[in-house]
DNA sequence: CGACGCATTGATTGTAATCAAAATTAGTGG
DNA sequence: CCACTAATTTTGATTACAATCAATGCGTCG
């Protein structure tokens, strides 16, 4: 674990994470109530039952929300995308394990200073509510995804919102791009199992409609055979 | 279809929607802004695709938010329960279908004005900050319900999560309840077919974890042996 | 090179979807 | 109030599909 000031000049989410609806003096205020950390993939940002004290805005990287089950199995909830926020504001212990998938650098703040900065900065809050309501936009079309009956559609599915999560542009999915998730997670974020989710995947690139590159990279050749 | 000025006084969540955030003056300004509405079971009160422009606090009953799939079948995303806010505030057009499940009382706003009060009021903004991530919580605890691998505890899942909803105590669930949704809801939230949400109900009643009074009444006879 | 972790492939079993019918409930009008 | 229809739910039989059990391939790292 490293932990340094912030250089927010240099950021890449600059001007699409919550602190960007901020103006100069008041980016600056919570610049230096924050704290530059970069994750190892694996690593740990926030564990669930844990004293509920911190919270961050990803800069880049990929993050996962989740749970393990009472029979030791993972389950993941949701999964963080630059310039996401992660922490639980309003709870008193956290609820789900927050993980680093691929190396990723954030910004850990302490949640009371953050909360307090809410308070000071009707603007930041305005922010926070923007970026949640979009984070509530996303995790209902995951439900829309997870819900389906059929493991090819949810494959299909997931393959195609990990396309646009790793596209710039917001309509089109990313012709190729990897994966941030091992089979073991897809299998837990689908509510599947790992050699369902290997055996979709190999269907799919015979069909035609993904080709793979290596164990994590896909490419979209008939995005219109999985699904809309 | 009914609608009238609002009687904040008499409201039943009035100290646990996003506007009981406001003081005294400034729920009055809201008040002015808002419009109640009842809604008959199957009403809609969004639809998906259509000009985004209103907003809307449940007061009374519950909603579901969904959408209607390529091939016709409706797939539930989330359900609103009292004191829940609805309406895309950062979105020009709506993603989803809002529909009453039982009666339901409304409290409807133009999403110009209310988000001209969001700007006015801080409180507000930092009231529907968290009504938003209390939802977000709601949703990812409802992911990893529906990710479930069994049928059986997909339903038995469900159903204790009702519970929780129609309990006045936050961690307790009600001993006893009547389901807002009919069969080819639940199965379309749970990714189930209507024939396997049955068959596990009856399985579960014979197994006396529950018992069923009438078609959509639930009693939970033992809650422990629906998971946790 | 060998060992480990992860992914793919194969064979079999179990479970949920599908197809079909009966039973229950709700809604309507006489 | 009751008969009748329509809609929903339950139950049954069969099929299809995904989980499970088991083994093999692949890549990484000591």
């Amino acid at each position: 674990m490293t932990s340094s000031p912030l250089a927010c000049a240099a950021c890449p989410v600059r001007d699409r994470a919550a602190c960007s609806a901020l103006d100069e003096g008041e980016r600056g205020d919570l610049a230096r109530l924050g704290r530059h950390r970069v994750l190892s993939p694996g690593e740990v940002l926030f564990a669930a039952d844990e004293a509920n004290d911190r919270c961050a805005t990803l800069v880049s990287g990929a993050l996962k929300i989740g749970t393990v089950e009472s029979d030791g199995s993972e389950r993941i909830l949701s999964l963080i995308h630059p310039a996401g926020f992660v922490g639980e504001l309003f709870a008193p212990v956290a609820h789900f394990d927050v993980t680093a998938l691929t190396r990723s650098e954030v910004c850990v703040f302490s949640r009371r200073e953050y909360e307090a900065a809410v308070e000071r900065y009707p603007a930041l809050a305005r922010a926070l509510l923007r970026r949640s309501s979009e984070d509530l936009l996303g995790a209902r079309s995951l439900m829309g995804i997870v819900a389906r009956t059929s493991a090819r559609d949810k494959v299909a599915g997931f393959l195609l919102a990990m396309g646009e999560a790793a596209s710039d542009s917001p309509c089109h999915p990313a012709a190729t791009f990897e994966l941030p998730l091992s089979r073991s997670e897809v299998a837990g974020l689908l509510g599947l199992t790992i050699e369902t989710v290997s055996r979709q995947l190999t269907a799919l690139e015979r069909s035609g409609a993904i080709r793979r590159n290596g164990l994590r990279g896909i490419e979209l050749v008939d995005a219109a055979q999985l699904g809309n």
